[in-house]
DNA sequence: CACCGACGTTCGTCAAGCCGAACGTCCCGA
DNA sequence: TCGGGACGTTCGGCTTGACGAACGTCGGTG
């Protein structure tokens, strides 16, 4: 099998990482967690490959997601000023979407600051299934959400909905500034 | 081993689901994924208890992250309007933090309208193990961060940092309004 | 100094995941 | 009506994950 993008050697660090943060001997987390300790043993070691069950009972021994295990860690302190982002701008003028928080590899969610002046809106495409976007308004009126079901929002409100069909995002006013959140699950 | 918890029926459900969302046949998704597709028979039909490779390589292979097959589902278009939320009051007066988004049983942030009218600040302690905050200033100047080193940020700005450690969240100017994405992993 | 316990690793056995091949079913076109 | 193709399921085999037992090492103790 292709093991180029297996996530195997992820597992044995963050098998590590989290056993010695939770201050636990491999002896007594195998117990625990219910498996022998020879499994966690070549397991941190970055041998093998392990079934959902056991890695199951790995993660809930350990008290953290199952998704902790598979990818990985910790972020630095980051700032980006207004207007420093790298702007994604459409075709359509007025819509400007700065991209202030990417996705790190196998993280789950992008952080965009939307401006926009007032314009016949955008429609946007479909994006990857299971996509969320959240929406939290800071200025302005806006008009978004499915294509079918838009909601209109003020500042502070909040509006979140599946990224994976058809939506649209309109300035009712000029000069909107919109906190986007796309969550891919 | 104890299967009470054991997400392998989540995992057949999942599967299924995802599969014929693409559209595609056992046969054909089987084929992409590289494995054989009596393996993929059987974890459809909820025997067997997969690899983390089998698995991961049909995560790739239908294109949704690997998590999504762990645990489930999808969201409905929600809004909720300035000043409705479930308020978090902190014993100091002045800070309001309204949880504008919950996490779901196990996804991965929560996202908190944080509104505050000055005052000598707000330090926290620290949230779970991994957990990121993410701010985006709407009105107002702020200084927040980790506590050994803040940061001040304007209308528009952005920052992000670990939550487990000490920080702190503190109002230059009357009537700030910050967005916050609480990320856990 | 020898003993004992806890630690993590290694080894042989058994069970189970994964595989390819063969099978039964359905549908469409000759 | 028959044949071909795609579908999903079932059946031996080979491979490998998971197990318990035994091992070497380190620290503390009588």
């Amino acid at each position: 099998m292709d093991r180029s993008s297996a996530p195997l050697d992820v597992i044995a660090a963050a098998l590590r990482r989290e056993r010695d943060r939770v201050g636990l001997s491999l002896s007594e987390l195998a117990k625990r967690a219910g498996i022998a300790k020879s499994t966690l043993s070549q397991l941190e070691s970055g041998a093998g490959n392990p079934s959902v069950e056991t890695l199951w009972a790995l993660g809930v021994a350990l008290g953290v997601p199952f998704s902790r295990l598979v990818d990985p860690p910790r972020p630095p302190v980051r700032v980006v000023r207004f207007g420093e982002g790298p702007y994604l701008h459409s075709e359509q003028s007025s819509y400007r979407a700065a991209l202030i928080s990417a996705c790190p590899p196998s993280a789950r969610r992008d952080i965009y600051l939307v401006t926009m002046s007032s314009d016949n809106g955008r429609h946007s495409v479909p994006h990857m299934p299971g996509t969320v976007e959240h929406l939290v308004v800071s200025t302005g009126r806006v008009l978004a959400g499915p294509a079918d079901e838009p909601v209109e929002l003020g500042p502070g409100d909040y509006l979140s909905y599946p990224g994976d069909v058809p939506h649209l995002y309109q300035a009712l006013d000029p000069d909107t500034v919109t906190v986007m959140v796309m969550e891919h699950v």
